[in-house]
DNA sequence: GTCTATACAAAGATAGAC
DNA sequence: GTCTATCTTTGTATAGAC
Protein backbone atom coordinates (compact mmCIF):
# COMPACT_ATOMS: atom_id res chain seq x y z
CA UNK A 1 0.00 0.00 0.00
CA UNK A 2 1.60 3.43 -1.11
CA UNK A 3 2.27 5.66 2.03
CA UNK A 4 0.17 8.70 2.10
CA UNK A 5 1.90 11.91 3.97
CA UNK A 6 0.66 15.36 4.29
CA UNK A 7 4.42 16.44 5.29
CA UNK A 8 5.96 16.57 1.36
CA UNK A 9 9.17 14.92 2.32
CA UNK A 10 10.97 16.11 -0.42
CA UNK A 11 13.26 13.78 -0.65
CA UNK A 12 17.05 14.11 0.20
CA UNK A 13 18.55 14.47 -3.22
CA UNK A 14 15.84 17.61 -3.92
CA UNK A 15 16.76 19.40 -0.81
CA UNK A 16 20.45 18.93 -1.46
CA UNK A 17 19.83 20.79 -4.60
CA UNK A 18 17.72 23.32 -2.79
CA UNK A 19 20.65 23.82 -0.50
CA UNK A 20 23.22 23.99 -2.93
CA UNK A 21 21.26 26.00 -5.34
CA UNK A 22 20.79 28.76 -2.64
CA UNK A 23 24.39 28.41 -1.76
CA UNK A 24 25.48 29.01 -4.94
CA UNK A 25 23.02 32.09 -5.37
CA UNK A 26 25.18 33.36 -2.08
CA UNK A 27 28.15 32.45 -2.91
CA UNK A 28 29.29 31.26 -6.37
CA UNK A 29 30.11 27.53 -7.53
CA UNK A 30 34.04 27.93 -6.28
CA UNK A 31 33.28 29.22 -2.64
CA UNK A 32 30.82 26.10 -1.75
CA UNK A 33 31.84 22.50 -0.50
CA UNK A 34 29.98 19.46 0.67
CA UNK A 35 30.83 20.07 3.81
CA UNK A 36 28.28 23.13 4.11
CA UNK A 37 25.49 21.48 2.18
CA UNK A 38 26.08 18.42 4.78
CA UNK A 39 25.94 20.81 7.89
CA UNK A 40 23.06 22.85 6.61
CA UNK A 41 21.20 19.61 6.47
CA UNK A 42 22.14 17.73 8.82
CA UNK A 43 24.28 14.94 7.43
CA UNK A 44 27.68 13.73 6.86
CA UNK A 45 29.41 14.54 3.58
CA UNK A 46 29.12 11.21 2.68
CA UNK A 47 25.48 11.41 2.07
CA UNK A 48 26.00 14.06 -0.30
CA UNK A 49 28.42 11.74 -2.35
CA UNK A 50 26.16 9.02 -2.38
CA UNK A 51 23.39 10.87 -4.31
CA UNK A 52 25.73 13.34 -6.55
CA UNK A 53 29.65 11.28 -6.76
CA UNK A 54 31.22 14.49 -7.91
CA UNK A 55 31.16 17.99 -7.10
CA UNK A 56 30.16 18.53 -11.40
CA UNK A 57 27.42 16.47 -11.12
CA UNK A 58 25.99 18.12 -8.46
CA UNK A 59 26.71 21.55 -10.02
CA UNK A 60 25.10 19.64 -13.31
CA UNK A 61 22.55 18.75 -11.41
CA UNK A 62 21.47 22.15 -10.05
CA UNK A 63 21.65 23.79 -13.30
CA UNK A 64 19.50 21.71 -15.12
CA UNK A 65 16.74 21.94 -12.61
CA UNK A 66 16.68 25.61 -12.48
CA UNK A 67 16.56 25.77 -16.14
CA UNK A 68 13.81 23.12 -16.87
CA UNK A 69 11.76 25.16 -14.13
CA UNK A 70 12.40 28.42 -16.46
CA UNK A 71 11.56 27.19 -19.34
CA UNK A 72 8.39 25.24 -18.33
CA UNK A 73 6.96 28.49 -17.43
CA UNK A 74 8.20 30.05 -20.38
CA UNK A 75 7.32 27.45 -22.97
CA UNK A 76 3.59 27.44 -21.19
CA UNK A 77 3.48 31.06 -21.10
CA UNK A 78 4.20 31.42 -24.81
CA UNK A 79 1.65 29.01 -25.79
CA UNK A 80 -0.93 30.33 -24.40
CA UNK A 81 -3.42 32.49 -26.75
CA UNK A 82 -5.00 34.62 -23.87
CA UNK A 83 -1.98 36.51 -23.25
CA UNK A 84 -0.56 39.66 -24.42
CA UNK A 85 2.87 40.24 -25.63
CA UNK A 86 3.24 42.42 -22.15
CA UNK A 87 1.64 39.69 -20.16
CA UNK A 88 4.44 37.44 -21.12
CA UNK A 89 7.23 39.78 -20.91
CA UNK A 90 5.82 40.53 -17.52
CA UNK A 91 5.91 36.39 -16.70
CA UNK A 92 9.68 36.88 -17.50
CA UNK A 93 9.95 39.94 -15.60
CA UNK A 94 8.46 38.00 -12.23
CA UNK A 95 11.24 35.70 -11.16
CA UNK A 96 13.69 38.47 -11.28
CA UNK A 97 11.27 40.62 -9.33
CA UNK A 98 11.29 37.73 -6.57
CA UNK A 99 14.88 37.34 -6.40
CA UNK A 100 14.80 41.01 -6.50
CA UNK A 101 12.96 41.12 -2.76
CA UNK A 102 15.89 38.93 -1.12
CA UNK A 103 18.49 41.46 -0.68
CA UNK A 104 21.45 38.61 -0.61
CA UNK A 105 20.29 36.36 -3.73
CA UNK A 106 20.92 36.87 -7.51
CA UNK A 107 20.07 34.47 -10.57
CA UNK A 108 21.68 31.04 -10.03
CA UNK A 109 23.01 31.24 -13.52
CA UNK A 110 24.35 35.17 -13.24
CA UNK A 111 26.66 34.05 -10.58
CA UNK A 112 27.70 31.08 -12.08
CA UNK A 113 28.70 33.26 -15.42
CA UNK A 114 30.76 35.10 -12.87
CA UNK A 115 32.93 32.38 -12.77
CA UNK A 116 32.75 30.68 -15.65
CA UNK A 117 36.27 29.74 -16.55
CA UNK A 118 36.47 28.05 -13.15
CA UNK A 119 33.45 25.84 -13.75
CA UNK A 120 33.20 22.07 -15.22
CA UNK A 121 33.00 22.09 -19.06
CA UNK A 122 29.68 20.76 -18.80
CA UNK A 123 28.48 23.54 -16.50
CA UNK A 124 28.86 25.71 -18.78
CA UNK A 125 27.80 24.52 -21.96
CA UNK A 126 24.46 24.33 -20.15
CA UNK A 127 24.75 27.91 -18.77
CA UNK A 128 25.29 28.75 -22.52
CA UNK A 129 22.53 26.62 -23.14
CA UNK A 130 20.34 28.55 -20.39
CA UNK A 131 20.70 32.58 -21.67
CA UNK A 132 20.74 30.92 -24.95
CA UNK A 133 16.92 30.15 -24.88
CA UNK A 134 16.18 32.86 -22.86
CA UNK A 135 17.44 35.11 -25.88
CA UNK A 136 15.27 33.28 -28.36
CA UNK A 137 12.46 33.27 -26.37
CA UNK A 138 12.11 36.92 -25.86
CA UNK A 139 13.37 37.47 -29.25
CA UNK A 140 10.13 36.02 -30.28
CA UNK A 141 7.78 37.08 -28.07
CA UNK A 142 9.22 40.67 -28.50
CA UNK A 143 8.76 39.98 -32.86
CA UNK A 144 5.19 39.06 -32.40
CA UNK A 145 4.12 41.62 -30.08
CA UNK A 146 6.20 44.31 -32.48
CA UNK A 147 3.60 42.78 -35.59
CA UNK A 148 0.60 43.27 -33.71
CA UNK A 149 1.98 46.69 -33.24
CA UNK A 150 1.80 46.21 -29.54
CA UNK A 151 5.44 47.05 -28.50
CA UNK A 152 8.24 49.76 -29.71
CA UNK A 153 11.90 48.69 -29.94
CA UNK A 154 15.07 50.59 -29.78
CA UNK A 155 16.62 48.44 -31.99
CA UNK A 156 16.15 44.78 -33.29
CA UNK A 157 14.03 42.18 -31.27
CA UNK A 158 17.21 40.09 -31.40
CA UNK A 159 19.02 42.61 -29.84
CA UNK A 160 16.45 44.29 -27.36
CA UNK A 161 15.90 40.61 -26.24
CA UNK A 162 19.87 40.43 -25.30
CA UNK A 163 19.61 43.65 -23.76
CA UNK A 164 16.73 42.67 -21.40
CA UNK A 165 18.35 39.95 -20.20
CA UNK A 166 22.01 41.51 -19.50
CA UNK A 167 20.02 44.12 -17.57
CA UNK A 168 18.01 41.89 -15.80
CA UNK A 169 21.12 40.37 -14.66
CA UNK A 170 23.20 42.92 -14.32
CA UNK A 171 20.73 44.75 -11.99
CA UNK A 172 20.57 41.88 -9.95
CA UNK A 173 24.40 41.69 -9.28
CA UNK A 174 24.35 45.26 -8.13
CA UNK A 175 21.38 45.72 -6.03
CA UNK A 176 23.03 43.06 -4.47
CA UNK A 177 26.44 44.76 -3.80
CA UNK A 178 24.78 48.24 -3.11
CA UNK A 179 21.87 46.82 -0.87
CA UNK A 180 19.67 49.16 -2.93
CA UNK A 181 16.69 46.83 -3.07
CA UNK A 182 14.99 49.12 -5.91
CA UNK A 183 17.16 48.76 -8.90
CA UNK A 184 15.76 45.51 -10.12
CA UNK A 185 12.24 46.92 -9.83
CA UNK A 186 13.19 50.52 -11.45
CA UNK A 187 14.76 48.59 -14.64
CA UNK A 188 11.78 47.02 -15.61
CA UNK A 189 10.06 49.88 -15.52
CA UNK A 190 12.14 51.66 -17.60
CA UNK A 191 11.83 48.21 -20.30
CA UNK A 192 8.00 48.81 -19.62
CA UNK A 193 8.43 52.25 -20.43
CA UNK A 194 10.45 51.85 -23.56
CA UNK A 195 8.00 49.07 -24.96
CA UNK A 196 5.20 50.83 -24.82
CA UNK A 197 6.03 54.78 -24.69
CA UNK A 198 3.12 57.07 -23.51
CA UNK A 199 3.37 58.42 -27.26
CA UNK A 200 1.44 55.45 -28.35
CA UNK A 201 2.77 53.38 -30.75
CA UNK B 1 73.27 57.25 -9.65
CA UNK B 2 69.74 55.98 -10.02
CA UNK B 3 69.10 53.29 -12.91
CA UNK B 4 67.56 54.59 -16.07
CA UNK B 5 65.63 51.71 -17.62
CA UNK B 6 64.25 51.14 -21.34
CA UNK B 7 62.03 48.12 -19.44
CA UNK B 8 59.46 49.13 -17.08
CA UNK B 9 60.21 45.91 -15.28
CA UNK B 10 56.92 47.00 -13.06
CA UNK B 11 58.01 45.44 -9.65
CA UNK B 12 57.06 41.86 -8.28
CA UNK B 13 54.00 43.54 -6.63
CA UNK B 14 52.77 45.32 -9.56
CA UNK B 15 53.35 42.06 -11.30
CA UNK B 16 51.22 39.83 -8.80
CA UNK B 17 48.78 41.90 -8.83
CA UNK B 18 48.29 42.09 -12.49
CA UNK B 19 48.23 38.62 -12.89
CA UNK B 20 45.74 38.13 -10.27
CA UNK B 21 43.31 40.40 -10.80
CA UNK B 22 43.33 38.93 -14.25
CA UNK B 23 42.39 35.59 -12.91
CA UNK B 24 39.61 37.36 -10.80
CA UNK B 25 38.41 38.41 -14.09
CA UNK B 26 38.39 35.13 -15.50
CA UNK B 27 37.28 32.80 -12.53
CA UNK B 28 36.49 34.61 -9.44
CA UNK B 29 38.14 35.60 -6.54
CA UNK B 30 37.11 32.07 -4.52
CA UNK B 31 38.36 29.65 -7.21
CA UNK B 32 42.14 30.98 -7.66
CA UNK B 33 44.84 30.03 -5.92
CA UNK B 34 48.58 31.29 -4.76
CA UNK B 35 49.49 28.56 -6.25
CA UNK B 36 47.67 30.03 -10.02
CA UNK B 37 49.19 33.05 -9.47
CA UNK B 38 52.68 32.01 -8.66
CA UNK B 39 52.95 29.43 -11.66
CA UNK B 40 52.17 31.83 -13.89
CA UNK B 41 54.34 34.69 -12.36
CA UNK B 42 57.51 31.98 -12.26
CA UNK B 43 57.82 32.45 -8.59
CA UNK B 44 56.76 29.94 -5.37
CA UNK B 45 54.08 30.89 -3.72
CA UNK B 46 55.87 31.94 -0.56
CA UNK B 47 57.27 34.95 -2.77
CA UNK B 48 53.87 35.68 -3.13
CA UNK B 49 52.80 35.73 0.70
CA UNK B 50 55.75 38.00 1.43
CA UNK B 51 54.27 40.72 -0.46
CA UNK B 52 50.57 40.07 0.42
CA UNK B 53 50.56 38.02 3.66
CA UNK B 54 47.05 36.99 3.20
CA UNK B 55 44.56 35.77 0.23
CA UNK B 56 42.48 38.75 1.94
CA UNK B 57 45.29 41.40 1.78
CA UNK B 58 45.88 40.48 -1.72
CA UNK B 59 42.22 40.50 -2.86
CA UNK B 60 41.94 43.79 -1.06
CA UNK B 61 44.77 45.09 -3.22
CA UNK B 62 43.69 44.22 -6.11
CA UNK B 63 40.39 45.85 -5.66
CA UNK B 64 42.26 48.90 -4.90
CA UNK B 65 44.49 49.88 -7.57
CA UNK B 66 41.33 48.57 -9.81
CA UNK B 67 38.66 51.68 -8.15
CA UNK B 68 41.61 54.09 -7.96
CA UNK B 69 42.32 53.85 -11.89
CA UNK B 70 38.72 53.92 -12.37
CA UNK B 71 37.93 57.32 -10.14
CA UNK B 72 40.65 58.68 -11.16
CA UNK B 73 39.95 59.28 -14.81
CA UNK B 74 36.02 59.69 -14.00
CA UNK B 75 37.44 62.58 -11.96
CA UNK B 76 39.30 63.92 -14.41
CA UNK B 77 36.79 63.61 -16.85
CA UNK B 78 33.97 65.38 -14.93
CA UNK B 79 36.36 68.25 -13.83
CA UNK B 80 37.02 69.24 -17.31
CA UNK B 81 35.08 72.15 -18.63
CA UNK B 82 36.07 71.06 -22.48
CA UNK B 83 34.06 67.82 -22.25
CA UNK B 84 30.22 67.71 -23.07
CA UNK B 85 27.49 65.20 -21.18
CA UNK B 86 28.26 62.94 -24.23
CA UNK B 87 31.62 63.03 -23.91
CA UNK B 88 31.38 61.99 -20.46
CA UNK B 89 29.43 59.24 -21.01
CA UNK B 90 31.11 57.97 -24.04
CA UNK B 91 34.66 57.93 -21.50
CA UNK B 92 32.82 56.06 -18.87
CA UNK B 93 31.73 53.25 -21.61
CA UNK B 94 35.10 53.17 -22.77
CA UNK B 95 36.53 50.72 -20.02
CA UNK B 96 33.48 48.57 -20.82
CA UNK B 97 33.79 48.09 -24.33
CA UNK B 98 37.73 47.48 -24.27
CA UNK B 99 36.72 44.29 -21.54
CA UNK B 100 34.39 43.51 -24.48
CA UNK B 101 36.73 42.82 -27.32
CA UNK B 102 38.22 40.43 -25.19
CA UNK B 103 35.92 37.16 -25.34
CA UNK B 104 36.99 36.07 -21.49
CA UNK B 105 37.12 39.06 -19.67
CA UNK B 106 34.63 40.96 -16.95
CA UNK B 107 34.80 43.83 -14.88
CA UNK B 108 36.62 42.86 -11.58
CA UNK B 109 34.16 44.28 -9.58
CA UNK B 110 31.36 42.36 -11.23
CA UNK B 111 33.02 38.77 -11.19
CA UNK B 112 33.35 39.71 -7.14
CA UNK B 113 29.75 40.82 -7.18
CA UNK B 114 28.79 37.57 -8.11
CA UNK B 115 30.20 35.65 -5.42
CA UNK B 116 29.84 38.47 -2.62
CA UNK B 117 28.87 36.37 0.58
CA UNK B 118 31.99 34.52 -0.14
CA UNK B 119 34.42 37.76 0.16
CA UNK B 120 36.30 39.07 3.56
CA UNK B 121 34.18 41.66 5.09
CA UNK B 122 36.77 44.70 3.69
CA UNK B 123 36.63 43.25 -0.05
CA UNK B 124 32.80 43.25 0.15
CA UNK B 125 32.91 47.06 2.10
CA UNK B 126 35.07 48.17 -1.19
CA UNK B 127 33.10 46.73 -3.49
CA UNK B 128 30.20 48.37 -2.30
CA UNK B 129 32.06 51.66 -2.76
CA UNK B 130 32.71 50.71 -5.94
CA UNK B 131 29.40 50.98 -7.55
CA UNK B 132 28.57 53.66 -4.96
CA UNK B 133 30.96 56.05 -6.74
CA UNK B 134 29.80 54.84 -10.01
CA UNK B 135 26.59 55.48 -9.65
CA UNK B 136 27.38 58.99 -8.02
CA UNK B 137 29.64 60.14 -10.41
CA UNK B 138 26.65 59.13 -13.41
CA UNK B 139 23.98 61.01 -11.84
CA UNK B 140 26.17 64.30 -11.87
CA UNK B 141 27.24 64.23 -15.37
CA UNK B 142 23.42 63.28 -16.30
CA UNK B 143 22.00 65.49 -13.90
CA UNK B 144 24.04 68.07 -15.07
CA UNK B 145 23.57 67.25 -18.84
CA UNK B 146 19.94 67.35 -18.66
CA UNK B 147 19.90 71.06 -16.79
CA UNK B 148 22.05 71.95 -19.98
CA UNK B 149 18.90 70.09 -22.28
CA UNK B 150 21.76 67.91 -23.41
CA UNK B 151 20.00 64.88 -22.74
CA UNK B 152 16.31 63.32 -22.18
CA UNK B 153 15.56 60.50 -19.81
CA UNK B 154 13.29 58.40 -19.14
CA UNK B 155 13.32 58.29 -15.29
CA UNK B 156 15.43 60.14 -13.12
CA UNK B 157 19.50 60.65 -13.12
CA UNK B 158 19.69 58.45 -9.96
CA UNK B 159 17.70 55.85 -11.61
CA UNK B 160 18.87 56.17 -14.91
CA UNK B 161 22.63 55.80 -13.84
CA UNK B 162 22.30 52.81 -11.83
CA UNK B 163 20.46 51.65 -14.90
CA UNK B 164 23.57 52.27 -16.46
CA UNK B 165 25.83 50.41 -14.49
CA UNK B 166 23.46 47.73 -14.28
CA UNK B 167 22.73 47.14 -17.99
CA UNK B 168 27.20 47.43 -18.49
CA UNK B 169 28.13 44.95 -15.88
CA UNK B 170 24.66 42.38 -17.17
CA UNK B 171 26.19 42.99 -20.83
CA UNK B 172 29.82 41.77 -19.92
CA UNK B 173 28.45 38.94 -18.28
CA UNK B 174 26.32 37.48 -21.04
CA UNK B 175 28.67 38.59 -23.50
CA UNK B 176 31.17 35.97 -21.84
CA UNK B 177 28.43 33.48 -21.30
CA UNK B 178 27.17 33.27 -24.67
CA UNK B 179 30.27 34.01 -27.07
CA UNK B 180 28.08 37.33 -28.41
CA UNK B 181 30.88 40.15 -28.81
CA UNK B 182 28.20 42.91 -29.64
CA UNK B 183 26.29 42.97 -26.56
CA UNK B 184 28.25 45.58 -25.03
CA UNK B 185 28.68 47.35 -28.12
CA UNK B 186 24.66 47.16 -28.53
CA UNK B 187 23.80 48.08 -24.72
CA UNK B 188 25.67 51.17 -25.40
CA UNK B 189 24.48 51.76 -28.35
CA UNK B 190 20.51 51.81 -26.78
CA UNK B 191 22.30 54.48 -24.04
CA UNK B 192 23.20 56.58 -26.47
CA UNK B 193 19.85 57.11 -28.39
CA UNK B 194 18.12 57.00 -25.28
CA UNK B 195 19.86 59.89 -24.07
CA UNK B 196 19.69 61.53 -27.03
CA UNK B 197 16.84 60.47 -29.22
CA UNK B 198 16.21 61.39 -32.74
CA UNK B 199 13.64 63.49 -32.11
CA UNK B 200 15.87 65.79 -30.59
CA UNK B 201 16.12 67.36 -27.14
C1' DG C 1 20.71 5.58 2.27
C1' DT C 2 23.45 7.13 5.89
C1' DC C 3 27.22 6.41 8.82
C1' DT C 4 32.54 6.09 10.29
C1' DA C 5 36.91 6.05 8.74
C1' DT C 6 40.28 7.21 5.78
C1' DA C 7 42.95 8.50 1.64
C1' DC C 8 44.82 12.10 -1.02
C1' DA C 9 45.54 16.46 -2.93
C1' DA C 10 45.27 21.35 -2.60
C1' DA C 11 45.00 25.58 -0.15
C1' DG C 12 46.58 29.19 2.98
C1' DA C 13 50.21 30.23 5.73
C1' DT C 14 54.91 30.41 8.44
C1' DA C 15 60.03 29.56 9.59
C1' DG C 16 64.39 30.02 8.45
C1' DA C 17 68.36 29.55 4.98
C1' DC C 18 70.40 32.11 1.28
C1' DG D 1 63.13 39.31 -1.87
C1' DT D 2 63.05 34.58 -3.04
C1' DC D 3 63.92 29.99 -1.91
C1' DT D 4 63.06 25.15 0.55
C1' DA D 5 60.68 22.91 3.89
C1' DT D 6 56.97 22.19 6.62
C1' DC D 7 52.51 22.70 9.07
C1' DT D 8 47.46 22.79 9.36
C1' DT D 9 43.10 22.83 7.59
C1' DT D 10 39.93 22.06 4.16
C1' DG D 11 38.01 19.84 0.09
C1' DT D 12 36.89 16.03 -2.83
C1' DA D 13 36.35 11.41 -2.92
C1' DT D 14 36.11 6.23 -1.72
C1' DA D 15 35.55 1.81 1.20
C1' DG D 16 32.99 -0.69 3.97
C1' DA D 17 29.95 -1.28 8.23
C1' DC D 18 25.17 -0.77 9.60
Amino acid sequence: MPKVSVISDTGTRERILDIAQRLIQLSGYSAISYADIARELGVRKASIHYHFPSKADLGLAVIERYEKMFEGVMTDTSSNRAYSGRDMVDVYFSPYLELANDPDLICLCGALAGELSALPRAMQTLLKRFFSFHQKWLTQVLTAGLQKGEFKLPSSPEKYARMIIGLLQGALLVKRATGDGDQVHDAVRIIRLQLAPAGGA
